[in-house]
DNA sequence: ATGAAAGCGCTAACAA
DNA sequence: TTGTTAGCGCTTTCAT
């Protein structure tokens, strides 16, 4: 590796004719430099360019200003938006993220030993902690905020939308307009999200008397092809279902075309909700009625949060419960019998 | 600021009982050191939980192995991906990197003072420089390369797409289909990459020996509102076309709904080629025909290339282009004579 | 094979 | 107001 070239501070001040110290003192401009002498070291600084080096103040304060966010993904939406409101909150506060895709718990638990344990960052945002093992190697000894889920462990911060609630409002939208026979097209019920909007679906169909038939539920992975592949299932299967929650808008999408190629109009046949409201949702065909989730804020509150627990060690960490929005679009109409 | 707490290499080497110098020795395992004190430091450091301090390790070696990559934003799906493959491949080798987003050429251009310039990082990853002034303020000192964009300046290095070839190869296909009268929908204009793909739709024309009409060139902004607002421009202005390139996904999905809600069919009366292969293009209504770039090997490469640069600081900067495809879907048909 | 000494570039504590 | 002296935790000489 190449030594660094610039200009230290020694060398700035011997320009200047003053001890390091001296210019310690000015490009941490608070101290009581006279200014005079002020002027003289701002000129050595220009004329050298100097920078002060990042890492050798990292060392002496003992702190890199500097966050860990490792995400199953960096190229989901969702998760691109949390990393995003968790950068700029970040910045503002002065701090930078470093950023991670973990695939696999292993590859997750090998980023937190070289990113967390070695002191490299002050703290982790984990997005999705728990959709495999990888919760059980969250780092023990540095603040830590997971987001999408709550924390089962006290001792980490969260920030997770309020999904029961969420699958309440969508179903309930559902249950409103009159269906009797509504499908739920899940996530993988490992991950809590999943479970929690089957809740909240539950629970909605129970408000409006209706018995839940679990012939109507089909577990998902997120993807697409899930969606058409729940739509085969039911149809195969002979299923009555005169509408349809998907916990997300890539099943709902996937979904809706699979009843389109199966000669089913939505919303007039079936009614779909989708979960997330993605970009171009609207422009789906028929735009999607979905459920909106404030994904930015939750990046922003959980890096405020991450900070906060990194300036204030003692302090109990606290769990954030974000809201969702019902988006009613085209998707969605209500019940008519058919004839 | 609280204070680290773990041990250091100094608390091991006493309670191993040797110098500092020998837990060194032991943690860089390259030296050579007795078995059995080997094995002595090696408990030590298990019953202390020892980590070597990154931050330490960097100040006396030079080097971070951390890379800066600044984005326009993380949100995006071609940005996200190509970060994607640049991260994966920086790990790969032993690099992480600090992600940020810049709106806009000042926060650019603080944020490469910041990162770069305080020698927190060894090199740029600037992805889509040349869409403000923000190319001003590339660093001087560091290996830079840029992405999504030829460098104007030899002296950085650069990886992007045969935006003229894609251009091009959209062009044909509505060409070859026997279109004569083809709108075209650019990016921004000061963007390299609209300009480019502008030139290979005028090429493929001319090739196909129609001339180039200025009014079937509408400037858009790369959102579906601005594909919309072409359709109308052209309905209102009565222009006839029977083709449309798009210049993104976003742009031609939104010029489908216009054409749609004028009454038009896509692509019985308009034939609509996009570009990006976004995620679910396939699932829009008709599926989309679009031009697909393997932008994660653009990271990738971008990765490669940067780390290739820090290594070896007095080559000269490579310059890369990388091929794309064109997609054939539903949204494209034979030209048919209206009656 | 191991230890002692020096120093990376900076900040903090103490003197002058 | 300014300079001197120590160190931060580690690696790299150079001795032993």
């Amino acid at each position: 590796m190449s030594p660094r070239s610039s200009a230290t501070i020694r060398d700035v001040a011997a320009l200047a004719g003053v001890s390091h110290q001296t210019v310690s003192r000015v490009i941490n401009n608070n101290e009581r430099v006279a200014p005079k002498t002020r002027a003289r070291v701002e000129a050595a600084i220009a004329e050298l360019g100097y920078q002060p080096n990042a890492i050798a103040r990292f060392m002496t304060e003992g702190c890199t200003y500097t966050l860990a966010c490792i995400s199953p993904n960096l190229t989901d939406y969702t998760f691109a938006s949390i990393m995003e409101g968790a950068e700029m909150e970040a910045r503002r506060q002065g701090y930078f993220v470093i950023s991670a895709s973990a695939p696999d718990a292993q590859t997750f638990a090998q980023l937190v030993h070289q990113l967390v344990d070695s002191q490299r960052t002050e703290g982790l945002l984990a997005i999705n902690p728990y959709i495999d093992e990888r919760y059980t190697h969250l780092p023990e000894t540095v603040p830590t905020v997971l987001i999408g889920a709550m924390a089962r462990q006290a001792k980490y911060g969260a920030v997770a939308l309020d999904e029961e609630f969420a699958g309440r409002q969508a179903t309930q939208h559902l249950v409103a307009s009159g269906h009797k026979r509504i499908t739920l097209i899940t996530g993988p019920l490992v991950e809590d999200c999943s479970s929690e909007r089957r809740a909240g679906y539950l629970s909605a169909l129970q408000a409006g008397g209706i018995t839940p038939d679990p012939r109507l539920v089909f577990e998902g992975d997120w993807s697409a092809t899930s969606g058409d592949a729940a739509i085969h299932h039911w149809l195969d299967t002979g299923t009555q279902f005169s509408a349809l929650f998907a916990q997300n808008d890539r099943m709902a999408v996937g979904a809706i075309r699979a009843l389109r190629d199966a000669g089913l109009h939505v919303p007039e046949d079936v009614s779909v909700v989708g979960f997330d409201d993605m970009p171009l949702a609207s422009y789906f065909d028929p735009p999607l009625t979905t459920i909106r989730q404030d994904i930015f804020s939750i990046g922003r509150e959980a890096a405020r949060q991450l900070i906060w627990q990194i300036e204030h060690p003692a302090e109990p960490t606290p769990k954030l419960k974000i809201a969702t929005q019902l988006v009613i679009r085209h998707s969605t109409s209500l019940y008519k019998e058919v004839p």
